[in-house]
DNA sequence: AAAGCCATGTAACCAGTTACATGATTCT
DNA sequence: AGAATCATGTAACTGGTTACATGGCTTT
């Protein structure tokens, strides 16, 4: 099987507990969203391939109301295979600003038309920063829970991070240019 | 022709300087690293493209030394499109941060093994410090020989916020996991 | 002599998205 | 009545990487 990092997200999930495929869709989206993103059209065939391989086991909760779950759960064998994959050293971070494209160009467009992808960019960001907070609140006062949840938290506290510097740099900017157009409009 | 970002890039480095295939892989790895990457696997089939729709128009450079140089020149065909969607709002950032992965299920794994991920992040981070901080030097003394020198230095200062906010959480999650990791040593 | 840069290009892959199909239940 | 949520799944497509082929020039 391709080395793929679904596997592993997967995997890792199913580590903490048991769930359906589209658990796992809900756990990525509300939990990781700020850094990983997974579509059904990915969880599914790596569902049906981890099974084959052994590293997880499924079982059909049947219910009388509603569709029927599929509910996985991690192997022995796929316990292994995640601990291995958690001991490599990580790939470095891929990023991709379109925002920042459009500014690199900016040369070539209208004024405003920077101003406004930098305005919208913050505004992502301050989006991104709350939901960040929400979820930090949620998680302090559960944090002896799990020992996972430590772990969550600092994922969290990045994110956070970052979208503040995002936040400041916008603000910077904006400033940056507008006193950079006044000057340009003068001469 | 589909609407990938790959032909934007090119066609709003020719916006700036007529230039070949190779020169505009260079380009974008000096200058946008930070946020964007192209393979010569994307650029030249998108020159090819870009110059049957009549949006670029190429011309051989015939060298007595080494190869001959395909140099590409935009059109106002081209300019027009790129023009267009500089205008578009930016769609949203896209990252991937695998080490995150890990860390997010740091608890199935050894707390040493946390750490590393984290210093690996944060050398990662120092380095590309080092190169925006590098680039910014040699920009600033240049700055009004052309108005996009301008834009690319914004660019430069997000690249430098995130990656010194980085390296803060770095030292901050670092701190907090040993102290976390001496705790439950304890009970 | 070896390594690395200049320069163009393709084929085979791998990764990820989107749209669709199906259909019951619950909330507004 | 309509929208949203629960739940599984696939096919077609778009996007992007990697490895390879070619071959001369320049630097160490």
């Amino acid at each position: 099987m391709k080395d793929n990092n679904t596997k592993y997200v997967v995997l890792g999930l199913l580590g903490h507990t048991p769930m359906s495929g589209y658990d796992i869709k809900k756990s990525v989206a509300t939990r990781m969203s700020y850094f990983w993103d997974l579509s059904y059209g990915q969880i599914y065939p790596t569902l049906k391939e981890l099974e084959k391989n052994g590293q997880i086991t499924k079982k059909v909760e049947i219910k009388e109301h509603g569709p029927n779950r599929i509910v996985y759960t991690i192997t022995d064998k796929g316990l292994k295979e995640l601990q291995t994959w958690l001991a490599k050293p990580a790939k470095k971070e891929v990023h991709k600003y379109e925002f920042l494209l459009k500014l690199f160009f900016g040369d070539q467009a209208y004024p405003e038309l920077n101003l406004k992808h930098i305005q919208e960019f913050k505004a992502r960001n301050q989006k991104i920063l709350q939901t960040m907070t929400l979820f930090e609140e949620s998680l302090k006062p559960i944090l002896n829970e799990s020992e996972g949840h430590y772990y969550i938290l600092l994922t969290i506290l990045l994110g956070k991070s970052i979208s503040q510097a995002s936040i400041q740099w916008a603000d910077n900017a904006s400033k940056m240019l507008q006193d950079h157009v006044g000057k340009e409009v003068k001469v």
